[in-house]
DNA sequence: ATCCCGAGGG
DNA sequence: CCCTCTGGAT
């Protein structure tokens, strides 16, 4: 019996008791929505990306109205997400794809997401575990954080993270565990000063520093 | 000061 | 592999 698969059953049951609310997400209505939304993510918090795509989905509701759009407008939008040239950028560019090749829908597999401008594995990750309720294990710096504390992986770049939990662990609990995951590290597990103390898994996690504050 | 559900370029 | 892109919240 593998000691990691067990290990991840027990936190996966203690923070699911923690965290009864769901975690916020980012706002959408649809796969294009996530999908551009996502991309503004990186690197800001759901809330200041829900505070601008409102305005830029009533102005551009689907891929041709994105992908036909002025850059300085999409810039005047998006402007408070930061790294807003880049995203600008990356999500028209992105809708004139979505026309060119896939029928202005978003394809469903990571495959084909990734080769979209501003969406690597971890966007890609969150949209077929989200929309599709697919096998999905979504490393971002919390996740890959908590996961080495946790000892739960050997790897410690997150395309191999990715990889070596989706040999063990089953299917259907890869999305719950990266939220869980995500949200736990954003939560306790933080980067600068972990709240081992209070930590609702610290009996479950190996972690040498879980003893600071004794 | 430090962090936020990163990605792409050099 | 390291650097840059960027603004707002705390």
């Amino acid at each position: 019996m593998n000691a990691r698969l067990q290990r991840v059953r027990r936190v996966v049951e203690a923070l699911r008791a923690e965290y009864a609310e769901t975690p916020t997400l980012l706002v959408h209505r649809n796969a294009f929505e996530l999908l551009i939304s996502v991309i503004l993510s990186a690197q800001t918090t759901d809330a200041q990306v829900n505070a601008v795509t409102g305005e830029l989905f009533a102005r551009y509701p689907d891929a041709r109205g994105l992908a036909a759009a002025k850059l300085a407008d999409i810039e005047a939008i998006i402007h408070s997400v930061g790294f807003y040239r880049v995203k600008a950028r990356n999500i028209r560019a992105a809708a004139a794809e979505l026309e060119a090749r896939f029928g202005g829908e978003v394809p469903r597999e990571i495959e084909q997401l990734i080769t979209l401008p501003g969406v690597g594995r971890k966007s890609a990750n969150v949209v077929v575990g989200h929309i599709w309720g697919e096998a999905a294990i979504i490393v971002d710096t919390h996740f890959m954080r908590v996961t080495r504390r946790l000892d739960l992986v050997d790897a410690t770049d997150p395309t191999r993270i990715e990889f070596e939990l989706k040999e063990w662990v089953p299917g259907e609990m890869q999305y719950e565990v990266s939220m869980l995951i995500n949200y736990h590290g954003r939560r306790y597990c933080t980067a600068r000063k972990p709240r081992c103390v209070e930590c609702p898994i610290r009996t479950i996690c190996p972690w040498p520093e879980k003893t600071v504050g004794f």
